[in-house]
DNA sequence: TTTATTACAGAACACCTTGTATGGTATTAT
DNA sequence: ATAATACCATACAAGGTGTTCTGTAATAAA
């Protein structure tokens, strides 16, 4: 890809990412974006048809990463992960980080937008992890329903966390997340 | 109030709440309500200065009327209410004969959206309710914590419960709610 | 290095949406 | 009957959207 197309796409996305970080998304226009990021009105929609299309390529781009990285899929900052081996805590660590702006987002005035996203990624990290997990004679609910429920359990929590403005370690987190599930320690 | 005021008002709820189930609310114009719901537009403006206040009115209406029956408030619908003792259960109750429009717009494409609301009223009703039902010394997790999750499930219980058309009985929700929750029965 | 391609800025634009203001009419309460 | 007020229709300015144009600079290919 050019060098030039990159650099916009790179401005729009941090600019809208501050954006969204200080107002609700139906209050940020096009205008204050471009402005923003420095860029033409024009070039704005040579890269992106509408808003709405801006915030899903942004949130693929933001979370594609992330859950790559949770499930071991070789990527860029391999060489200085070493979070632990647990899907959800070394999850809750690459969010402490804070890598990319995603517990910012998930804590923004826009949280239910990325929270949605959020989950809808995740819910397959969770399903493949229940299947792993447990045989299916054992859950007394269906496992669908299972899934969901962990999933919105783990955004929840992470949400409760950014609230808490992280007072607390990524392992405590994971410790009530267990806790609250009935999940004993130990599994991966 | 004037009738003419509760007719309007009414009538621009229902032409909101019609088109909110069927399009994400920042695609719907004032022009489309008031065409909808067939009023002028300088009346719509006479009622709700935006948008955003409309929909924060709307969310109250409804969700102050299930929540004050859940908590046993007198309110009108008293007389032919038989609903269950339990607060969920008497919920799920009240949601499946989706009397407002709740359950259609907690599954629309809006659905974060009333999810937030919904949660920001449901918690102060699970807040009592779990400080009626255990002492503090036995949380393994901070009481915020366990709040703010038990709220999320139950709203992730609703949403998966519609998804499924709601194939399942209120009982059935209710007991799946318990069990991830590891709660045993009984209780209110 | 030269050439062709492509992305860009800037400006102008038609269109739509918002929120307000006007004057006249019908409904309501007194 | 009368005063108050909620209503409609229309018009309007301000601002946002998405497109189109021209000229220029960066890039890739020869």
């Amino acid at each position: 890809m050019d060098r030039r197309q990159r650099k916009t796409r790179e401005a729009i996305f941090r600019a809208f990412t501050e954006l969204l970080s200080q107002k609700p998304e139906n209050r940020i226009t096009v205008g204050e974006i471009i402005a923003s990021a420095d860029v033409g009105r024009a070039t704005f929609y040579a890269h992106f048809p509408t808003k709405d299309f801006l915030l899903k390529e942004l949130c693929e781009e933001l979370f594609c990463h992330i859950f790559d990285s949770a499930e071991g899929v070789p990527h860029q900052h391999i060489f200085h992960c070493d979070a632990p081996d647990s899907v959800f805590l070394h999850l809750l660590y690459h969010l402490k980080n804070n890598d990319n702006q995603i517990l910012t987002l998930l804590t923004s005035q826009n949280s239910e937008l990325f929270a949605k996203y959020f989950k809808s990624e995740f819910i397959h990290l969770v399903e493949r992890w229940v299947l792993s997990r447990k045989r299916e004679k054992e859950w007394r609910v269906p496992k669908e329903f299972l899934v969901h429920h962990i999933t919105s359990s783990f955004v929840a929590a992470v949400q409760w966390w950014s609230e808490q403005k992280m007072k607390q370690s990524p392992e405590e987190i994971y410790a009530y997340f267990l806790n609250v599930l009935g999940i004993e320690e130990g599994s991966r």
